[in-house]
DNA sequence: TCCGTGACGCGAT
DNA sequence: CATCGCGCCACGG
C-alpha cells in the first residue's frame, strides 16, 4: 500500500500540486487520504510539499507550513490568500497509458 | 478487542 | 469565512 501511494505522490510535476484525498484515488485506494499524509510524514525523497488538503490549503502546523509555502512558491506555484490556486495548479492524474493532462506551465 | 490518534474530506450552520 | 459533526482508516497501547 505505501508502495502504492508513493508511486502516486512521484507522478505529481513540479509546478503542479494535489491533494491527500486525490492521491488516495490515484493510488486506488479511495479514503484512504490519511494514509497518504502518514506516507507522507514518514517517507523519504519524497515531492511532499506538492500535496495538499481539500481546496489547496496547506494542512501542515508551524515552520512546516511556511516551509512548504516557500518550496512550493519557488517551484512556480502561485497562492491565493491562503490556499493554493487549484484551478491553475492542481494535477489531474490520468488513468494509466499516456497520460495527457495540461502539462508544462512556466513561462 | 476496544480506544484514541491524526499533514483528511465534506456537508450543514 | 469559521466551526462542528461525522465518516473514514491504518496503527499502536
Amino acid at each position: 500500500m505505501r508502495i502504492r501511494i508513493e508511486a502516486a505522490i512521484r507522478r505529481i510535476p513540479q509546478g503542479k500540486v494535489s491533494t491527500y484525498g486525490a492521491v488516495a484515488r490515484a493510488a486506488g485506494l479511495p479514503g484512504a487520504a490519511r494514509q497518504v499524509a502518514k506516507v507522507l510524514h514518514r517517507g523519504f525523497g519524497l515531492p511532499w510539499q506538492r500535496v495538499l488538503g481539500a481546496g489547496g490549503e496547506i494542512k501542515l502546523r508551524g515552520d512546516s507550513a511556511i516551509e512548504q509555502r516557500l518550496r512550493l512558491e519557488a517551484e512556480g506555484v502561485r497562492f491565493r490568500g491562503l490556499k493554493v490556486d487549484m484551478k491553475q495548479c492542481e494535477w489531474k492524474f490520468g488513468r494509466r497509458t499516456s497520460d495527457t493532462g495540461p502539462r508544462n506551465l512556466r513561462p
